[in-house]
DNA sequence: CGATCTATTTATAAACT
DNA sequence: TAGTTTATAAATAGATC
């Protein structure tokens, strides 16, 4: 959108998608940013990008952290409304979470956006995990979780296009 | 932007806020869209509504799709680069996630963010798993997702100011 | 590459329906 | 409360350094 329109579809020259990616992402941070500022609402972006690099990411912990100190000082009657106790609602939670089962249901559900996701966060725990050890090992561990998630989008869309589209259409 | 400048910060009328809510969200979604498009990433944005209403995400299923599509449609070697044998990758990251342990040390090293987006995750998965029951069920579980994030935001801000702001400062 | 500079296109705040 | 309009603020494609 300036000197002149472009169609809507991938950029083909390489340099110039790179450098719209660059403008582009730094343009939707700082909406996001603004958003959440305006509205009070928590949020942030996950963005992967292209499949020879690593992937681009920005949970945005400043938005969440601003967030959550508006909340802290928001007050108490507000919050009480939601701070009553857990403990049954997290024992339905946790049986019906991180197990084998699940995965085997989300995954004949056509869940892989869920899947994705999961991938990703597993994988940024792993990077977090490990930022205390040497350059090496940890750069190791990213090429291997960008393999690993590339991967599994290569066999979800191999054998999962029906579903996918059909969960989104859903959406 | 527009008739009038406005001011970073929370919109204190609350129609106002509102409508600038629904705008923004749009305009948010469709820059998502382009991007993706444009420079041929996977990218979504997951929005907390306030703390009154049940949050409105968008995992953006589209985006996700269009470009699964298009990188299994694109040339073999491209992606044979990427497809190689994953077992003993997958093995050491099976042994890293989803247990309790990990939990705790993601706790410890203030990576709340990451706790927030598996909580989320985890709920999407229940509203999905039960999207075949009756609606008064459904909406009872949606009420308990609230009420289980919102608790552990208030947990986390009473707790871990701190450990979150460090977090976010060295992102 | 990355930073700057504009001509344009977009997004949108406020007003109005 | 939800669309539509419109004047203005922002974002950005292409050019240039």
């Amino acid at each position: 959108m300036a000197r002149r329109k472009i169609k809507q579809e991938l950029i083909s020259n390489e340099s110039k998608r790179k450098v719209t990616f660059k403008k582009r992402k730094g343009g939707l941070l700082k909406k996001i940013d603004e958003l959440t500022t305006l509205c009070g609402v928590m949020g942030c972006a996950i963005i992967y990008n292209t499949f020879n690099n690593r992937p681009e990411i920005w949970p945005s912990p400043p938005e969440l952290t601003r967030v959550l100190n508006r909340f802290k000082e928001s007050p108490e009657e507000e919050r009480d409304k939601y701070t009553m106790d857990q403990k049954i609602l997290l024992g339905r939670h946790i049986s019906m979470s991180s197990n084998a089962l699940e995965r085997e249901i989300k995954k004949n559900r056509g869940l892989e956006v869920d899947l994705i996701l999961n991938e990703y966060l597993a994988g940024k725990s792993m990077e977090d995990l490990t930022c205390l050890e040497d350059a090496k090992e940890l750069d190791l561990l990213l090429e291997e979780k960008i393999k690993l998630i590339t991967d599994k989008i290569v066999t979800m869309s191999l054998k999962s296009k029906e579903v996918i589209v059909k969960n989104a259409n859903e959406k």
